[in-house]
Formats: structure tokens, C-alpha cells, sequence
DNA sequence: TGGACGCTGCTTACATACAAGACCTGCCAC
DNA sequence: GTGGCAGGTCTTGTATGTAAGCAGCGTCCA
């Protein structure tokens, strides 16, 4: 693949395809034909394979034995349980933040956030800082390791959202409540960084339903049904 | 392999291998050759390789490339993030739980309450009727399919425990511990409940890092040493 | 017209062959 | 004795071959 000799194949085939589902490029229902992605990435069948299964673990995926894979459904129950998932572990770990911060970590976050407020953001950098800014939360109290957990079901919100949110138009809000957020953390004002936490969330999580209720044709139930062989375009 | 053929090989191999490394009959640090494992277990290696690599994300097992796999050491960051993780979701599951509660999922829990008092429980028995109560309490709330996020965290504090406990001598107290709690919800005391699942799941922990002191040398930092080639047998 | 049947082409699941790197061992030079 | 190099053998990573199952479509028959 040309990429350098430190990084499996696999790492990169599994990264390139979670990247280009998690941006709609590869939208729900696609098709992922081992053979197609192989000939398309340049690798063989193996790599692929360990990648797709990987992806069906987290959910993205799903593999029917003998027929196809495919980019699962943006599913509104799996939305709701990352949902779920994500505030149990954010706010779980205010409850552990220390009384002294790593004035790195906050230095970083700082820095995060200025970025947030840059003319001209479009939606990708807004979820590379958002995701930076979040994780880097988690630090704060210790549990920066839980973030691959959380990772993972931020995904799923991702996903739904982008189907509304096209645009960054309205973003300013969220970056808004990120100050909002750090401020209160910094004042030593957990309940209130707790509060500022939850309706952040919540008020992400509201904006994924809106669009739901305005657009339901964008989300389906997961209900194992098979999608029509070849619906939609693989690659592009 | 003999098994219905309902099943895939690799799902078969997967839980096989994921059960010898939790109940530790797979030690941390035994040598996982794909090669030696699946002459053991009778398929070829691709199976066994889709498993180890999902044993892998996991973190139960740890792929070296070109060097080994090897059951994953239990270290001490990992059981506290386990720790971390699961108290966060199922506390906060408790926050949705509804006024009237399901009473086939009552029924049930108050069941398998019966059977961790039945005489004679080995600890493979109470390890199973414990997983099943918790999953049951989540299913109360709503947030049963969470409970895949749970396993994995369990995974690792599971291990940890049987390093130091392998008979169910003082295990009654968590049995009545388990009663705490449901009396609590379904009295409707959630508040009440919420304390006890909290202290029911730190005492378990707390019973975790007292092994830890008494055998330091059962935990060892997962620092990315490499196991001695061949240190520990690896099948039986 | 409608239903059943078989063929064709696709898919994943599994097995195996090959490649490339790491480790260990033993020999050899000093 | 000791350092270093070479080769053999292990490992996983990747590629490819083989098997088996499902779907769709056309055909044939009633």
C-alpha cells in the first residue's frame, strides 16, 4: 500500500474503512464487499476480512454469513445506548477530578478551544477537537484509558448526527458550553461543571432526535433485514 | 470440531479461548500460538487468528507481531479501569429506572437470588448467576444492551478476583449484598439501592486489591515486555 | 399467468501456502 | 572466556485457493 513498513496492513485498512463510515462517505446499507474493498485498497482478502470483523464488533458493520457485509443502519436504540454509555463514563469521572489539575491538560484543553473558535472550521476539525476536547476531560480525573470505550459509542452518535449536520452552522453553541464546561471545572466547581457536562450532552443528543423526527428516512431499524444486493455504490 | 453447524468455527473458538483465559486455566502470560492452537482445537489458523485478534481489542490477549501472542498480564490499571467503567454504567442505569418495575425480570432476579443460597456453589456457579443479576438489574432500567460494554470491563475484574479466590468461602456477603439491593428497588428506594450497588461493587473491588497486597507477584505491570518464548505451557 | 426449479454468479468461511521478521543457539574468531 | 555472526526455527502477516451457501433470474411446466 505504500504506507510505512511500522503499521499492519490491517491497522490501515481498518482505520480508512471506519473513518469513511463514520463520515457518510460509506453511508448505511453500502455495500462491503471483501473482493471490491481488497482490489480497491490494494491489499488482499485478509487484511479486509480481520477488518470488517473488527468493525462488526463495534457495530458499524454487519456481517450476514454467506450473503454480504454492509454499513450497519444508523440505528435509533444503538444511538440512544451510546448515548447512554457516554454520559455514564463522562460524568463518573467528575466525580474523581482532583482538587490540583495537570496544568498541562488544562493548558491543552485551553488551546483546544481557542481552535474551536477559528473562522472558517469546517465539520471534520470540529470532531477531531471536540473528541480531543472530551478525552482530554477524562484525563483530567485519571481516566483517560476509558476513552476507547467511549470511542466507541461516540461513533454511533456521530454518524447519526452528521446525517442532519451538514454544516457547522449552530456548532457555535457547543463550542459555547465547552467554555462553559472548563470554566467551572478550573473555578473548582464540579456540581456545576457536572451540570454544564450533562446538559452539553444531552443538548447533542436532542439535536441527533430533531433530526430524526424531521428526516426518519435517514434512520432504520436494525431489524436484521438483508439490504438489496448492491443498492448502493461501494467505493465512491 | 463437531459442533452444531449453526455455529461459525470462529465463534466457538472464541468464547473456548475467552473462557480458558478468564476462569485462568489460560495464565497470564501462556503462550498462544495460533499454529499449536489450532492443531489443539482442530481448525486451521484462521479462526484461531480472528479470535486472538479479537481477544486482542479486549485486552485479554496481547499480539506481538511477528514475536507471539500471550494471555494479557492482569495489571492493576486495567482491573481499576474495569472498575471504573462498570460502576459508572450500572449507577447510572439506576437513574432511569422506572416506577413500575418489570415483574418478569423481578421474578427472574429474585430466582437466581434463590440459587447463589443454594449449598454447595461452586464458584464457576456464582460467577454465572452473579453476571446474570447484573445484567438483570440493568435490563430494569432499560439498559440492558449495555451490558456487552459491562462483560468486557468484568472480563478483567473476574480475573483479577480468581487470583485470589478459588473457593466461595466469603462470598455469602456479597450473596446478601445482592439482596440489599434488589429489596432496595423494589421497595422503590432508589436512592437506597444506588448506595448499596455502590458499595456492593467497591467491596468487590476492595476484595480484588487486597489479593493485590497479599501476592503482588500474581499482578505484574503489562509494561510490553515480552515474554520468556515457551515460559508457560500453553494447553494444559 | 403463475409457480417451481435449476443454473449462474456472487458472497463469506475456512484452509493453506508463502513472506518476512525476531529469537535462540551454536560455532568461530579473538 | 567472550563477542559476534550466521543459520535454523519459531512466530505472525499476508496472499490465495477451496468449499459451501444464498440470491436472483430465467425457464419450463401446469
Amino acid at each position: 500500500m505504500g504506507q510505512a513498513s511500522t503499521r499492519s496492513n490491517r491497522s490501515v485498512v481498518y482505520e480508512t474503512l471506519r473513518r469513511k463510515v463514520l463520515t457518510l462517505e460509506l453511508p448505511p446499507g453500502a455495500s462491503l464487499s471483501e473482493n471490491e474493498l481488497a482490489a480497491a485498497l490494494g491489499v488482499s482478502r485478509t487484511p479486509v476480512r480481520e477488518s470488517l470483523i473488527l468493525l462488526g464488533e463495534e457495530g458499524l458493520v454487519r456481517v450476514f454469513p454467506k450473503v454480504g457485509s454492509f454499513v450497519s443502519r444508523v440505528d435509533a436504540e444503538r444511538v440512544a445506548d451510546a448515548q447512554f454509555l457516554r454520559e455514564a463514563v463522562e460524568l463518573a469521572a467528575f466525580d474523581d477530578i482532583p482538587e490540583t489539575l495537570d496544568p498541562d491538560v488544562i493548558a491543552e484543553l485551553r488551546a483546544n478551544l481557542e481552535q474551536q473558535r477559528e473562522p472558517g472550521l469546517d465539520i471534520e476539525r470540529f470532531f477531531a477537537l471536540d473528541e480531543a476536547f472530551h478525552h482530554g476531560l477524562l484525563r483530567l480525573s485519571g481516566h483517560g484509558r476509558a476513552w476507547s470505550t467511549v470511542v466507541a459509542a461516540k461513533g454511533h452518535l456521530d454518524r447519526a448526527r452528521r446525517l442532519g449536520l451538514h454544516e457547522t452552522n449552530g456548532v457555535g453553541r457547543f463550542v459555547d458550553e465547552h467554555h462553559a464546561i472548563l470554566d467551572a471545572v478550573v473555578s473548582g466547581d464540579i456540581s456545576s461543571a457536572r451540570d454544564s457536562l450533562r446538559s452539553h450532552l444531552r443538548a447533542v443528543f436532542d439535536d441527533i432526535e430533531k433530526t430524526r423526527r424531521r428526516s426518519p428516512e435517514l434512520f432504520a431499524a436494525d431489524d436484521g433485514t438483508v439490504p438489496v444486493r448492491r443498492s448502493i455504490a461501494v467505493w465512491e
